[in-house]
DNA sequence: CTTGACCTTCCAGTAAGTGGAAGCCCTATC
DNA sequence: GATAGGGCTTCCACTTACTGGAAGGTCAAG
């Protein structure tokens, strides 16, 4: 398989693949015209990458959910584990999103909206703490 | 103020001070000695970024909402909308996150998480598509 | 006069790609 | 055989919003 092809069977952009074979991801063969000569299993692993990834794993956790993927020995834990860890990842993110969310959800309730120049939204990011009034000069 | 005062009184690292006048956010003064001479005003525009960066707005957007600060005529309206906009996206972000959460949360009940191989986890980020077996060789 | 904290600039690196230029390869068509 | 096109190659730059570090100037204290 060319790169054309296995971009569109593994879904992901021929420029991502390429990315992906620059750092180590996949390592496809090569034809003797220098066009790289994707394997199935170059696929696969693609396939797999484009996945983990778009459950959100960092490319360096992805490398190393390819390298348990490929070893038949491994313990389920060691997946369940990275697993786990990404989770508590996308947990603080999602709380992190959700204040800013009811903050700026919040203010803009009480902003009117309309042509006079008062907005609460402003006023909140403006206002200074005391440390600033004592700092002031 | 130097720089280092007013990193505390803005909650700004000294670094990203120096980066936001790189990138034209803020223009401290200069001291004959080369040191960087904040004002007060400085300092408040530097609270008001760090706000505005903390409900997630971007750098561009700040830069909007520093314009929207500074004019007195400005219309409220205009600030909520970009507050607006704005909330749109971290609702969009808050939706992906939200379904590889809950994507990965089922993957995780199912894994045993235990000394054997066996993994869904990893089984359901290697499953193939009709569209890669039609494609395989 | 030295020490140490503070300040300066500049360069490089981060994460994970994306965009584009210059140029080869392959096939089809005339 | 020439040419057009699409696909492929490499390489470099750019993105976001900083962060780390090196090399060196400045200032106050002792």
């Amino acid at each position: 398989m060319n790169i054309g092809e296995v971009a569109i069977v593994s879904g992901l952009p021929a420029k991502t693949i390429r990315y992906y074979e620059d750092i180590g991801l996949v390592k496809p063969l090569r034809d003797t015209n220098g066009y790289r000569a994707f394997r199935t299993r170059d696929a696969h692993k693609l396939t797999f990458l484009g996945r983990a990834r778009a459950l959100g794993f960092s490319i360096e956790d992805c490398r190393k959910l390819l390298a348990l993927w490929a070893d038949d020995t491994r313990a389920s834990a060691d997946v369940k584990a990275l697993a786990k860890d990404h989770l508590s990842v996308i947990d603080d993110k999602i709380a992190d999103l959700r204040e800013m969310r009811e903050t700026l959800d919040h203010l803009m309730r009480e902003c009117a909206g309309d042509h006079r120049p008062d907005c609460p939204i402003l006023q909140s990011m403006a206002r200074q703490t005391d440390m600033n009034s004592k700092a002031s000069g």
